[in-house]
DNA sequence: TTGTCTGCAAAGCGTTTGCATTTCG
DNA sequence: CGAAATGCAAACGCTTTGCAGACAA
C-alpha cells in the first residue's frame, strides 16, 4: 500500500528556528496531490485526511503537527491529536511528505518535491530556498571513484547568508 | 566559557538503524580530549564528569545517552541520568562532541573530528565511514555564484553500499 | 455490513528541571 | 568556605496506543 516518490533518508535535519512571519518558502501544495495519494493507495477518504490534507495546503514549507493542531484549533475543526500524528505518518508512508528530525525532538513535513534538490537555510532568517544538483553529481562520482562504495541516495544542506540578509549586519 | 572545534550546524541525522554487532566504526576517542576541554574551558573536573568521559572513551562511534546510562549502569558507576545529560551537554557546546538528530526523536553523539568531512552511510550494514571534502569546495562556490547566497557551512550525508556489502545480494 | 478510521484519554519515552546535598577548588 | 555540580524524583513535551464508537465503501 505505498507509492514511492520521496528518495531522501529520513530528510534533512535542520538547526531550526522559526521563520519570521511574512517569510516566503518554496514549495507549497494543493490538497489535491495529498487526497489522490491516499486515494489511490487504497485508503478512506475521510472527512479529518481532507480536512489535514486541506491544512497541509493552506501552509506554506516546513510544519510541525502541532503547527497543524493549532490551525485545526482555530479553525474549529474537530480533529483530533492522533488522527493528525497519524495522517502525517501515512502521507510520509506514502512519500508525499518529508519528515525531518529536529533537535527539539519534534519532526517536520516538507511537501516532497518532484526532483532531487537540496536546502539553502538563511542562518539569520531562516529563509529556505531549494537548490539544484549542478555540479555536485561529478564530485559525487568522484567519491564513489576513490571510495569503492556505490552511493544510492545522498542529502546535502546548506547553511548561510541569503542575498537579503548579506547586506545588513549580523543579528 | 566555550570553545569551538565542530563546524556542522546542528549535525547530521541518520535514518538509523543499529549496527550489527561487531561494526567497526571510525573515531572513538582517548578520555584525555574530553577532560581536557573541560578543564581549560573552566568547568570543573569531578568524579562523574571523568567517569563519563571514560565511558564515551570506551565506546566506539555513535552512542545515545541511554548507551552511557546502560554502560554506567553495567559498571555499577553511581551516575545520575541527569548528570550524564548535563555532561552530554556541556561536551557538545565544547565542541568536542557533535550531536545528530534521530528520527526517534532521541539524540546522538559522535566525536568531533578535527577536520571538516561527511559521513558515508552503508544502507545495507550499517557501516559510516569518514569522507573528506575534495571536489564538493568548487561544487559549493559555484552554488554561491549562482544563488546570491554566502554559504558559511554545510552538511553532506552520503548513503549506499560499502564496498564489503556491494559483492553481497540486497539484504 | 464490515473492516477501517476517529477521538479521547492514558501511557510511553527521551529529556529537563527544582531542590537539597555533596564536592571541587 | 562558597560556588558549582550531583542525584533524585517529579515535571515536561512530543508522540503513540488502547479502545469504544463512528463512518466510508
Amino acid at each position: 500500500m505505498i507509492a514511492p516518490r520521496c528518495t531522501t533518508p529520513g530528510g534533512p535535519s535542520v538547526d531550526w528556528r522559526r521563520p519570521p512571519v511574512g517569510t516566503v518558502y518554496h514549495r507549497s501544495m494543493e490538497p489535491g496531490p495529498l487526497v489522490a495519494a491516499m486515494d489511490s493507495a487504497g485508503y478512506r477518504l475521510t472527512e479529518p485526511r481532507r480536512a489535514v490534507a486541506e491544512l497541509i495546503a493552506a501552509r506554506e514549507g516546513h510544519f510541525t503537527a502541532a503547527d497543524l493542531l493549532d490551525d485545526a484549533k482555530a479553525r474549529r475543526l474537530g480533529i483530533g491529536r492522533a488522527t493528525i500524528f497519524r495522517s502525517l505518518d501515512l502521507l510520509t508512508e506514502l512519500n508525499v511528505l518529508e519528515r525531518l528530525d529536529l533537535p527539539s525532538g519534534e519532526h517536520a513535513y516538507v511537501p516532497c518535491g518532484p526532483v532531487h534538490h537540496h536546502h539553502l537555510v538563511c542562518s539569520n532568517c531562516g529563509r529556505v530556498t531549494d537548490v539544484d544538483d549542478q555540479g555536485l553529481a561529478s564530485a559525487l562520482e568522484a567519491i564513489e571513484h576513490r571510495t569503492g562504495w556505490q552511493v544510492e541516495t545522498h542529502r546535502l544542506e546548506l547553511y548561510g547568508r541569503c542575498p537579503r540578509c548579506r547586506t545588513r549586519r549580523p543579528s
